[in-house]
DNA sequence: TTGTACGCGTTATCAA
DNA sequence: TTGATAACGCGTACAA
């Protein structure tokens, strides 16, 4: 079905039909009405793919996005759908298994003509080079890009890591674990050197570090090492994110039987939905999902509708801190903060 | 950048160029070189739209999710992404709040074009017969669709509330409580009717049923009804999900004192990774994700590639039984099954 | 307000 | 193997 037949059906030229179909367009009420009937009978509906042919504007945003199996991601994939869709775009997904896949994923990309793209991985120069020259408006999620020259929206995993040490420290622990994520996320390296910082300048002993992938086990893995290596547990353990945290709480638990937050502390970072749960109510950060989701589809929809014209921009958002019971905090820090 | 550039430039016709971006054309080595020099140097990509107007093909797919925050369907549509881009198509994602904005969503998803949609939503006669009219290729992902003309990947859920029940059931469970989902949801209505239909085979008296919403809350408020209910707590509890059983189970163990699995055995459906987690160790059913999302792109691909011609098909898939550590199971059933 | 005519960038057909 | 030409379905000047 297409216009065409719209218009025979209705007794109207085809720019008629078109100029139905276009909000705002200059059409007698007799003309839409007779165009409209003739649409429905025939089940007419624009073809998306002949119109962004011409208008040049496809209303799809790719959302690029890594390990989207991993507890954090299905929270702002939703919320970035839902905006999206909110301001008219649809959401073509590409799922990379690594962030290193980004590159091949980018070819895919440009075919599609979309919109514009929100990057959940990391951005190399030459890769943002590509979009600038392409003309394709860009909005890297939770990822510094390297380059100045792209909007970005994110939430300061710097400044959290500073958070949790200096609340930690403040409250009297002195000997700090660490279960860092992954080398290749940059998530995690800023976590991990924000609370190295914060320790080093409050003069504190340095901390232990271990490795981890993010996931379940080796927050197991991590605190064996790390108890291995120090002889005994941490007074703080500080896990890059939750899952691991929520992986080193049950193996301090149910398995080296260390009393937490007793004899040690846990804290972690993304407060996902099973962090809250009453087995765990782990002291944790809370980056502001909705708000950064609603920021990036702002952010790109306000590149795509100036052409590339408006300037870059960087919305910088702070982590909350969720205060569970996993972690011994005293109550003057607590009530600094207030202050 | 056009074709039309890169043939200027390779000093061939755009029709070379077209050709030599078409996998299996006649093309000489020596203009295909030349075509790809001066594609590389222009940064050329062909543009989808223009080539779905004629192939009418987009080589997107349609995924239609509801709830994408849910625990359970982040690994699904994971595994569906991947296998689709496999089979080079790419996933446009279209979420709702509710299966309830299915509709709306169906308007939209038409104008794109897309050569197949994966549905993970319930699809009423009505709307299978839109498809089958507008020739799109549908999959129904886990929901059994009223009409018989579709094809669709399930697992089967009426099965499994049958396995949960008939194995507590043989280990000396006699009081049953039942944590059903919301009323919208099929899965879950299966699930429970499962369960209802076994234990009332079996002469059980009848099961304590509450209403939940597949949400943690739901679990332990759930719970809290059915002791009220019962003035006490049921022997066995089935909740038709896991997020909802670990509600319960954090419900029983830290606020009711109920001992799980001593006094009560707790089961739910789905394996959710957290799930498996030390604190929980849920006796649970795992729906085979990755095999279900391999045939559902394989369904597809047929439909596809048939033009609809290839007959409908139904893959239904049987949950594993997750053995675990809330429910007190009869050795006997066990090795009765292993043999 | 309406219709004519053209072009968006590609693939497909066909004759050379 | 190659190039000219005609679609694909739509939006949009432009003239009426």
């Amino acid at each position: 079905m297409t216009s065409y037949d719209v218009a025979l059906l209705a007794g109207v030229s085809q720019s008629a039909v078109s100029r139905c179909f276009k909000p705002g367009a200059s059409v007698s009420r007799d003309t839409y009405a007779r165009v409209m009937k003739a649409a429905e009978s025939l089940d007419y509906i624009p073809n998306a793919a002949a119109r962004s042919l011409i208008t040049r504007r496809s209303n799809m945003v790719a959302v690029l996005i890594s390990n989207v199996a991993n507890l954090y991601y299905p929270e702002a994939l939703s919320e970035l759908s839902q905006q999206l869709n909110r301001r008219g775009k649809r959401v073509l997904l590409f799922t990379m298994q690594q962030e290193s896949d980004f590159e091949e994923v980018l070819a895919d990309v440009w075919q599609y003509q979309v919109d514009g793209v929100i990057a959940a991985a990391s951005l190399s120069a030459p890769q943002v080079a590509e979009f600038a020259r392409r003309r394709v408006p860009v909005v890297a999620f939770n990822r510094k890009p390297a380059d100045q020259g792209v909007s970005c929206v994110v939430c300061d995993q710097h400044e959290g890591g500073r958070m949790l040490a200096s609340r930690l420290a403040a409250a009297g622990h002195r000997q700090f674990g660490v279960i860092a994520g992954p080398v290749d996320s940059s998530v995690g390296r800023e976590r991990l050197h924000g609370a190295i910082e914060c320790l080093r300048e409050l003069g504190l002993p340095e901390p232990c570090i271990v490795t981890g992938q993010f996931d379940y086990a080796s927050g197991a893995r991590g605190l064996r090492e790390l108890v291995s290596r120090l002889g005994k547990a941490p007074d703080a353990l500080i896990c890059c994110n939750d899952v691991m945290a929520i992986g080193a709480l049950d193996c301090a638990r149910h398995e080296l039987g260390i009393d937490v937050p007793g004899r040690m502390s846990v804290v972690g970072f993304d407060a996902v939905e099973p962090s809250n749960w009453a087995s765990y109510r782990l002291t944790t950060l809370r980056q502001p999902m909705q708000k950064m989701a609603l920021a990036a589809a702002d952010l790109l929809s306000t590149q795509i509708e100036s052409e590339g014209e408006a300037p870059h921009e960087s919305r910088i958002f702070l982590p909350q801190f969720v205060d569970g019971d996993t972690a011994r905090l005293s109550r003057i820090e607590a009530d600094f903060l207030v202050a």
